[in-house]
DNA sequence: GCCGTTTTCGGCCCGACTGTTTTCAGTCG
């Protein structure tokens, strides 16, 4: 039973109270817990195992009895009583845009809609008119949201999410009396993937930038506009929301859409606790008098507590750290000084010479790059002879290239079915940096992923596991295994974990991070450039570390190349330190 | 159902926009 198991629980019972009109603060309790439950760091199992479930934020006595139902029988009496009443079907209206709770339960109870093809139904025999305030324009609407609903693919990759933004808001930059221009929510937040784009302008005159923005070139549907917030679909089927402020209030907009919605509830309710009032349009007393709002800082003051930063704020202690005064300092793309998982055109799918791989290092800045191409059961991939041989080329390389970074000689090595390396100890002991990796057997009981994995760490010639979840965002679902083991491991023998930071990768998560962090297990972060361009995507990795609490001192690659392997306990790392 | 430096009862974040209405309910973020 996974988190994310006993999460759904949640959600659904939430859903479900909601349709048939139950306690709307009941609604929010269960759904708020299961998002609590759904972000944990390590497993709920473990604090249930302890009793310590109460002791999370939105979980008291009633819902850690049912987790613990849940826990033991994967289902609980509540949920059960609801699943009796509420059809699952009717579950998955509410995820169509513009229908709600309200809409649902009158199509269910006075139309016997119970899933999509009924709602379909429904509209095509015109029967959904029936019902009460909607009338030919909403169903139209409704109709085109159930064939975007079957079409869409989910959420976009932060990348492509960001590339869009930049897109709009400098165009948006350019419209006269615009000051400020920015994106907010989960894209400043920098979660992994983004579900649409909020937008803020700072402007006096928000007609002209509404104008702009229901223009743009790849708008596809202008879906609401208004005089200070518009909507807008572009043809790729992102959502786009732009909302317009006066300067005096842009600061407290940026905070608010900025999100989470856990972060802006528990601020402003901390905020009523001390007599003030927060909106997107700044800080009030108690009279409605504004007192501030044009800086993000000021939102913060207000309520007594230092500037957080976006990636902290998910409703995770990040309100409790600030009041402490123990906000992490998180790591920064400039605290990284080297890149340790770097392929080059000598394994079968690099592309670019160590030259070119050496010239785009030495343009960012980096002072140490490793060259670990892969081990031999990989189509193409190095023998022990050929190996060495490209070994002593990188070292050679290295010292020929002058004023730039240093090229390490290093390897990704495959972790075979059976957990033993792809190469011998002795060839793999003689390189500067050696990834182990997973790339096939993904299906393997966890048990065994795990058996590999620890059997790699217990190698004493692995400095880091490469991509330890195997998992493809949008394309292939993580590998079960048991993470924990794998940290224990890693640190009893000082072995980093990897994140890698290729955007379809991001591999440890941000709760991957934070489990790390506490296990005491160091932290890379790797490019894994196939060409010479990916070299700069380190930015993204640096993103999820930072979601993941992490600071300077938790991540290998923020020393010089001359103290990587100082914390490793094996057997190579202590021979070199002789 | 959760929560507590006014509280163990009685609150629970706040506002924009739309479509359907003659004043507002529903949805969304």
């Amino acid at each position: 039973m996974e988190n994310a198991d006993v999460a759904q629980v949640l959600y659904d019972m939430g859903a479900m109270t909601e349709v048939i009109g139950g306690n709307p603060f009941k609604v929010r309790a269960f759904r708020q817990a299961a998002e609590v439950i759904d972000t944990l760091p390590g497993p709920v199992s473990e604090l249930w195992r302890k009793d310590e479930l109460t002791g999370l934020p939105s979980v008291g006595t009633r819902i850690a009895d049912k987790i613990g139902e849940i826990l033991e029988s994967g289902t609980c009496e509540e949920y059960e009583e609801l699943a009796a009443e509420v059809p699952m079907g009717v579950l998955e209206l509410l995820r169509i845009e513009g229908v709600g709770p309200k809409t649902v339960a009158s199509v269910w109870k006075e139309l016997g809609v119970t899933d999509l093809d009924g709602l379909e139904d429904a509209i095509d025999s015109g029967r959904l008119k029936e019902v009460p305030r909607m009338g030919p324009v909403r169903v139209r609407a409704i109709r085109k949201a159930i064939g975007r609903y079957r079409a869409r693919g989910g959420r976009m990759p932060l990348h492509r999410a960001l590339y869009y933004a930049e897109g709009i808001l400098g165009r948006l930059r350019r419209v006269p009396g615009v000051i400020r221009a920015e994106a907010a929510g989960s894209l400043r937040r920098r979660r992994e993937t983004v579900g649409d784009l909020d937008l803020l302008i700072a402007s006096e005159r928000p007609g002209p930038v509404m104008r702009a923005f229901a223009s743009l070139p790849d708008v596809d549907e202008v879906i609401a506009r208004g005089d200070t917030k518009s909507s807008v679909r572009l043809e790729i089927g992102l959502h786009v929301d732009l909302r317009v402020l006066p300067p005096e209030s842009f600061g407290a907009a940026l905070h608010y859409f900025t999100g989470s919605k856990n972060h802006n509830i528990a601020i402003r309710t901390r905020a009523v606790r001390l007599g003030l009032k927060l909106s997107e349009y700044g800080v009030f007393d108690r009279e409605g008098n504004r007192l501030s709002g044009e800086r993000e800082e000021d939102v913060f003051e207000a309520v007594g507590l230092p500037w957080i930063p976006p990636e902290l704020r998910e409703g995770t202690g990040e309100l409790e750290a600030a009041e402490a005064g123990k906000l992490p300092h998180l790591v920064t793309e400039e605290d990284l000084l080297g890149d340790l998982h770097v392929h080059s055109d000598t394994s079968s799918d690099g592309r670019s010479s160590l030259q070119d791989l050496w010239r785009e290092a030495k343009g960012l800045g980096r002072q140490y790059l490793a060259i670990t191409d892969h081990s031999r059961s990989r189509p193409l991939g190095l023998e022990p002879k050929a190996l060495l041989a490209h070994a002593k080329e990188i070292r050679a390389a290295s010292k020929k290239f002058q004023g730039g970074p240093k090229l390490l000689a290093g390897v990704e090595v495959d972790i075979l079915p059976d957990g033993s390396l792809d190469l011998p100890a002795d060839v793999l002991g003689s390189l500067d940096w050696v990834v182990a990796s997973i790339h096939t057997h993904f299906d393997d009981p966890p048990d065994r992923i795990t058996a590999r994995m620890v059997k790699a760490i217990e190698s004493g010639v692995v400095d880091a596991i490469g991509h330890p979840s195997g998992r493809l965002i949008g394309k292939r679902d993580p590998y079960s295994y048991d993470l924990e083991a794998v940290l224990d491991a890693a640190r009893a023998h000082g072995v980093a974990l990897e994140l890698n930071a290729m955007p379809d990768r991001l591999d440890l998560t941000d709760g991957g991070c934070r489990l790390a962090k506490e296990a005491g297990v160091p932290v890379v972060i790797d490019s894994d450039a196939h060409v010479s361009s990916h070299l700069s995507l380190l930015r993204f990795g640096v993103w999820v570390a930072r979601r993941g609490w992490l600071e300077k001192e938790d991540i290998v690659n923020t020393r010089p190349a001359s103290r990587l392997r100082e914390t490793r306990r094996g057997e190579a790392a202590r021979e070199e330190r002789k």
